[in-house]
RNA sequence: GGGCGAAUGGCGGAACUGGUAGACGCGCACGACUCAAAAUCGUGUUUCGCAAGAAGUGAGAGUUCGAUUCUCUCUUCGCCCA
């Protein structure tokens, strides 16, 4: 016998499903579907670790249920428009077409390395114009159903480079290339009225019973549903403005305010447009990113006006009306009543503006001459200092009565607001899905016809002028519309919109003249189970839900709203960070150390390397490992056992040297054994060994439990105890008559996890079936000797062995005949006696 | 600040609806093979104790014959929102 030559075998295997289409998928209803889908990835380059955990886990799934009978679509492509294909392309004067296809090639080279049971003829890629152009018959299809509109809107602006930044690349304030101060500068952009599917989003999260909790509530979260109040306040001082209204989630603290603060975007700034020192506020206020958290985290600033607003339960009591920078044009009215003694950022603002803390409310172990000192009280309670509202008892109480009062005053109303906006997709960049939309010479917004579909994106592009590339195209926006001149849209799509339907296409990948079709849909869909990572927990799955709705609005061909059955989200795969003495990072092959508590620099021995805290893995900490090489070293069912084995699918997994060389030496160990069983097989058998039949079966039924619950590590850990097991058997140098079809079973349920070992073991062996996913056979997991534990007042104190089903006599009998028991109830009494049929005995002494 | 979750040996982690805590792996120790080392194989490995035994799942209480599992309080950590 030859050691394990996984290169060999692995090639072998991955040149088999290759050729026979092994993984092919095509609709048949006699069998059940089951649609098995990992988020697909962005071509960076290469795949990382994070890629084949993602993948392996995925895969192991859908093997899994392919061998059980589904008919699985197990389906890849490639989320390929985004900025670092620009930015690439820009730094290494390169067409981001290009850079893009040839990251495609190596990572699916590297994918199809890892041994994955993908259908490859249904691969997609959203850059494509294949892709894209269905994609801009969708965004017309929202256009036509009223869900896309256009509006001004704020956007973070880099003065030099000029172009629009995402929040992530504004960093404190500054734009991350140029290092300018970012401004916010209002630009007409795109919207997807996500808006009006809000309470259905919310409600319909209860019904995905297969999503994690955790998911949902971020969710739930994010969408935001408040119950609350508009209030209309009356302004005094000026004949300016009248009243300016206000939303608010905390009405009951009315007598509590102090002033009245609105963006400075509300329609009151139009007034203020030629005082110098407003202009300088404003101008101060939009170096704030746009961002909540920047918001939140910024000096709470005003401008003081010389209005005053009129407290609606309180007239005599007028309070000065601010212009301030963390109140939100977009939020409620833009326009917040402040009450600082329960609401720590007008407790701020009140402190730096010298205004009233009048406390409103007070805990319940506070008396009535309770006052709110260092920060403000947000808690429960009662209502005081508030004239009829006294005693209320905060929030839910004092809420709906103040909702009540003001309701018959007719000065406010109870109003349900959300969190969740409008989706802004559009971007000023060049690699992304073209807008399908012109505009005439009286800039009236015109559709680009059907016909005229794709737009697609014009290939020689000069990616080094300022701002949106395509804007520079001047041969390119000119297009004709009816004979009449127009002017494309320059902005393109966000890459959320991208892969918000994306697992619609696949279902029809193949259809060339529809984006997808209705037989495809209804057999598919919805994906059964869905694999990727938390961090997509939030936007894209949100973003997905809502395309759902919106396609299948007044749309026979999409009959569900909820596209994914199944959610799963994986941890990530962390790794040691390493620094030198100057506290630059080293990577893990430049480190080096001899007992696995000191460690040193490779070349230079002599330097000790700080280690610190295990991360994500990430290129800029330089703590990642290259799976490429890994497979070089190891193969890929090593890589795929180790990274399934050391923690559940779901939890942050430590990657380990140690761990990945166990996991390789697991695989060759199986297979000498593997080997040692095929040739004791071929002798003359003469035993039956039950204990086979017994512990194959339960090892099944194991393996079966863990794989409806993800317990990937768990099922690893089941091999380790074959192997374990299988190896004492084979040292007996006996061929049980059993041996040989219960291995093959066990070869078949190791298939998901490590495909190419197992497969060329069946085949050796001379199984020339399909395989099959083994069923249990119960009678060999009820077995007739039972291990009863007995308790002494509740603590082990021994073990029995006793055929299942006796009575609690017997077994007594039993104890008292083996002495089991004596030394401990020797000058005491037996009280009570707990039996627990074939489990416990629990004997109560005094 | 709010919401959610987690805490088990030196480490990663098992434990079905409350019923033998520590499966499996890593690491470590000892042994076999070897001139030697590596690789491989075998044995052991929660803590204290020579042992009998006792304690033990972040801390403290509670429910129960019995709690890693259920309830309450607290501590620490993580994630999301602010």
């Amino acid at each position: 016998m030859d050691r394990y030559n996984f290169k060999l075998i692995e090639d072998k295997w991955q040149k088999f499903w290759e050729e026979n289409k092994s993984f092919k998928t095509s609709i048949d209803k006699s069998k059940k579907k089951f649609y098995c889908l990992e988020m697909f990835p962005y071509p960076s380059g290469k795949i990382h670790m994070g890629h084949v955990r993602n993948y392996t886990i995925g895969d192991v799934l859908a093997r899994y249920k392919l061998l059980q009978g589904f008919n699985v679509l197990h389906p890849m492509g490639w989320d390929s428009f985004g900025m670092p294909a620009e930015n690439a392309a820009r730094e290494n004067n390169l067409n981001p077409k290009n850079w893009t296809e040839e990251n495609i090639k190596t990572m699916k080279f590297q994918l199809k390395k890892l041994g994955l049971s993908i259908d490859w003829d249904r691969e997609i890629s959203t850059c494509s114009p294949e892709y894209y152009k269905h994609q801009q018959k969708i965004f017309l299809d929202l256009f036509d159903k009223g869900l896309v509109y256009r509006k001004e809107s704020y956007v973070n602006w880099d003065p030099i480079d000029k172009t629009v930044l995402a929040n992530e690349q504004v960093i404190d304030g500054k734009g991350w290339r140029s290092g300018a101060i970012v401004q916010r500068k209002k630009l007409n952009q795109w919207f997807f009225k996500i808006s009006n599917f809000s309470t259905e989003l919310l409600d319909s999260l209860n019904q995905l019973e297969n999503w994690p909790d955790k998911v949902k509530s971020m969710q739930k979260n994010w969408i935001g549903k408040s119950y609350g109040c508009e209030i209309n306040f009356s302004i005094e001082g000026s004949d300016k403005i009248k009243s300016i209204k206000c939303y608010t989630t905390r009405p009951d603290t009315l007598f509590g305010f102090s002033f009245l603060a609105v963006s400075v975007d509300h329609p009151l700034s139009k007034f203020y447009e030629n005082d110098k020192k407003f202009i300088t506020f404003k101008e101060e206020c939009s170096k704030t990113g746009t961002t909540e958290e920047s918001i939140a985290q910024a000096e709470k600033i005003g401008f003081k006006t010389e209005l005053f607003a009129i407290n609606p339960l309180n007239p005599k009591k007028k309070v000065p009306v601010y212009f301030a920078n963390f109140v939100l044009m977009d939020y409620g009215f833009g326009a917040v009543f402040g009450c600082p003694a329960h609401d720590q950022r007008d407790f701020d603002f009140a402190k730096k503006y010298n205004l009233e803390i009048k406390t409103v409310v007070k805990p319940k172990d506070q008396g009535d001459n309770f006052q709110v000192k260092d920060e403000a009280y947000n808690g429960p309670g009662s209502l005081i200092n508030s004239e009829f509202l006294n005693g209320f008892s905060v929030p839910d109480e004092s809420i709906s009565e103040t909702i009540k009062i003001l309701e018959n005053k007719k000065i406010g109303n109870k109003k349900i607001n959300f969190r969740l906006k409008d989706w802004g997709i559009s971007r000023q960049r060049y690699w992304g899905c073209p807008i399908p939309i012109a505009y005439d010479k009286d800039n009236n917004i015109i559709k680009v016809p059907e016909k005229d579909l794709p737009v697609l994106l014009p290939q020689d592009i000069d990616l080094n002028t300022k701002g949106n590339p395509l804007d520079a195209q001047s041969d390119w926006k000119t297009i004709f519309i009816d004979q009449k001149k127009c002017i494309r849209e320059t902005d393109t799509l966000d890459t959320f919109v991208d892969s918000s339907w994306y697992f619609l296409r696949f279902c029809s990948a193949n259809d060339q003249s529809k984006s997808f079709n209705k037989s495809d849909l209804d057999y598919w869909m919805p994906v059964d189970q869905y694999i990727g990572g938390v961090e997509h927990a939030i936007l894209h799955l949100l973003y997905s839900r809502f395309f759902t709705r919106a396609i299948a609005l007044n749309n026979d061909e999409l009959n569900i709203s909820e596209p994914f059955d199944g959610l799963f989200t994986q941890g990530m795969v962390c790794h040691q960070t390493y620094k030198d003495k100057n506290n630059n990072w080293l990577s893990p092959e430049e480190v080096i150390t001899k007992n696995g508590k000191d460690f040193y620099e490779k070349n230079k021995p002599n330097n000790t390397v700080t280690v610190g805290n295990s991360e994500s893995m990430s290129k800029s900490k330089k703590n990642t490992i290259d799976p490429q090489m890994m497979i070089n070293n190891y193969g890929s069912d090593s890589v795929r056992l180790f990274i399934l084995s050391d923690s559940p699918p779901e939890k942050d997994i430590q990657w380990s040297e140690n761990g990945m060389s166990s996991s390789y030496k697991f695989i060759q160990k199986f297979w000498t054994l593997a080997n040692k069983v095929i040739d004791l097989t071929n002798t003359t058998s003469s035993d039956y060994s039950k204990d086979i039949d017994i512990f194959t079966n339960q090892s099944i039924d194991r393996i079966n439990t863990a794989m409806e619950k993800f317990s990937y590590n768990v099922i690893i850990a089941v091999f380790h105890e074959i192997y374990n097991f299988y190896n004492k058997i084979v040292n007996t140098k006996k061929n049980y008559e059993n041996l040989k079809n219960n291995f093959e079973k066990i070869l078949i349920i190791m298939m998901p996890v490590i495909p190419h070992l197992s497969n060329e073991c069946l085949t050796m062996i001379k199984n020339k079936n399909i395989p099959k996913w083994p069923t249990v056979e119960k009678k060999y997991l009820e077995l007739n000797e039972k291990q009863i534990v007995i308790q002494i007042n509740g603590k082990k104190r021994n073990i029995i062995s006793a055929e299942s089903g006796l009575s609690e006599k017997i077994i007594i009998e039993k104890i008292n005949q083996m002495k089991l028991i004596e030394k401990y109830t020797k000058d005491k009494t037996i009280i009570k006696t707990i039996y627990i049929k074939d489990k416990i005995i629990n004997f109560i002494l005094k």
